[in-house]
RNA sequence: UCCCCGAUAGCUCAAUGGUAGAGCAUCCGGCUGUUAACCGGAGGGUUGUAGGUUCGAGCCCUACUCGGGGAGCCA
């Protein structure tokens, strides 16, 4: 047998016979010629059959092929201009694993809720299948950052005694005699973390219990939250300015192909570089105010209308600091120049994504923190171990969380954070 | 929890209150350069469920179920 390859390492072996394994992606015969469009998970890529160059059987068998069948073919590669991707296998023997008929994605449009029962099988799509390998690369992309700047990736438990901001709804588990529940934030753990290790981050799956069906909320998504010890806001606002960029570039140098197959504008993705448009939120209140569409009060937080009228009037994604601490969470540190404002900064996705960071300079003199979990009349005894962290060598530190899943559909361009998960977990549907 | 929209063939959709159709998919036949190929033929339906109005309901009314996206809440 020939050197087996992958359809995304096609050009090192022009003029060479290769071996392929992979899916029918789509096939049509033109009688006497077959095109099959192999799929192999790193590409499509045509293959010519002409009946003449192949046995009897073989050429017989593969025009019944349906899409999906299984399958291995032998053949030449060539630089040919008339196949889509640029190179084609012109087919000499092959072998079928299986022949199937009946797929149920067809070539042509289905609706979301066929799609998403599809999962399973929807994934083998095109645009999900771009969608994922973005998806890897922003992964990549903030493992590799982290892994630079010397963070030191800790994980979070998902399985958490209590609340961790006592506001959202959580999912209760049954834990043996007590009960338990999903967490919806590894921030606190990562502060722990941070005061043994210096930076570190977390990265996991987070849960949220709110019944929320919009484009832009799953019940389980993945947080990536950076914490780092001896830290100001404007460190947290760096650091989350120098991630997203180092994020949109790796995707840029690695998923060009991917970003096309989404037909998304990459001059947006371009345009995003240092320095971010950064303003307070009375600087916010104030663009709001002189909005016509706005419903905004000051002292409120913003809405997701008022989310989509700030960031769409910058080319990059916009950084709010400094919200009002009644609307914020109690760990915030209140700012000394701004009374009534917390150390807290919100990224704002530009294209309508809404925010995709949500971070702050944290609290760290131990009575203003236990004022504030007084004052939020959250349950004391469950933050000891917290309050600890404020009384043993207490240091300014702060950190944010970012959404995976937003931050996937905002760069991919996407219509709903659904696709940018593999299995979406929503309100209405945890299958498959 | 609230508001709006939707449900007809495997899929995407059409059908003035009067005989349920098309494209794709499937099956059969044709074609040596197709790009969601094309051409010819065939099979495929308890119109989401339950009631109501009517001579007659896919269509009008009521309730329910399921789903969609928006508000609130959140990332």
């Amino acid at each position: 047998m020939s050197t087996v390859t992958t359809v995304e390492r096609l050009g090192r072996h022009v003029g060479e016979t290769v071996t392929l394994k992979g899916w029918v992606y789509n096939l049509s015969s033109k009688g006497k010629l077959h095109f099959v469009q192999l799929r192999d998970g790193t590409g499509i890529v045509q293959c010519v059959v002409f009946k003449n160059d192949v046995a009897p059987e073989l050429f017989e068998a593969l025009g019944k092929l349906g899409q999906e069948s299984s399958l291995e073919l032998e053949g030449a590669v060539k630089a040919e201009p008339r196949a889509p991707g640029g190179f084609e296998l012109s087919v000499k023997s092959g072998k079928i694993h299986q022949s199937v008929d009946g797929y149920p994605i067809t070539p042509k449009e289905h609706g979301a809720d066929f799609l998403l029962n599809q999962r399973h099988l929807w994934l083998r799509s095109k645009r999900p299948w771009a969608t994922m390998r973005i998806r890897d690369a922003v992964i990549t992309a903030v493992r590799r950052f982290y892994d630079e700047r010397g963070f030191v990736c800790v994980d979070a438990p998902i399985f958490t005694p209590n609340a961790c901001e006592g506001t959202s709804t959580l999912f209760e588990v049954e834990y043996f005699e007590q009960t338990a529940y999903l967490t919806q934030s590894g921030q606190l753990y990562a502060e722990a973390a941070a005061m043994a290790l210096g930076k570190v981050y977390t990265f996991g799956p987070t849960f949220r219990a709110e019944k929320s069906k919009t484009r832009r909320h799953l019940t389980e998504f993945w947080m990536l939250e950076p914490e780092m010890a001896f830290a100001t806001l404007d460190d947290v606002m760096n650091l989350a300015e120098d991630m997203l960029c180092a994020i949109v570039q790796h995707v840029l140098a690695t998923r060009k192909n991917e970003l096309q197959v989404l037909e998304r504008d990459l001059s947006k993705l371009e345009a995003i570089q240092k320095p971010f448009p950064r303003i307070t939120y009375d600087e916010a209140a104030k663009i709001l105010a002189e909005h016509p569409e706005s419903t905004f009060k000051y002292g409120d937080d913003f809405g997701a209308p008022d989310e989509t009228i700030l960031s769409t009037r910058y080319d990059r994604p916009v950084m709010v600091s400094r919200y009002p601490e009644a609307v914020k969470a109690f760990y915030m540190k209140r700012d000394a120049a701004n009374p009534g404002k917390v150390l807290c900064v919100d990224v704002l996705a530009p294209e309508g994504i809404g925010e995709i960071i949500g971070g702050s300079q944290r609290e760290d003199d131990l009575d203003a923190m236990l004022a504030r979990i007084r004052e939020h009349k959250l349950p004391e005894e469950f933050f000891q171990w917290y309050l600890d962290l404020r009384r043993y060598g207490s240091v300014p530190h702060g950190g944010f969380g970012m959404g995976l899943e937003r931050t996937v559909a905002w760069i991919c361009g996407l219509e709903h954070v659904r696709e940018a998960s593999p299995f979406p977990r929503m309100m209405y549907r945890i299958t498959p």
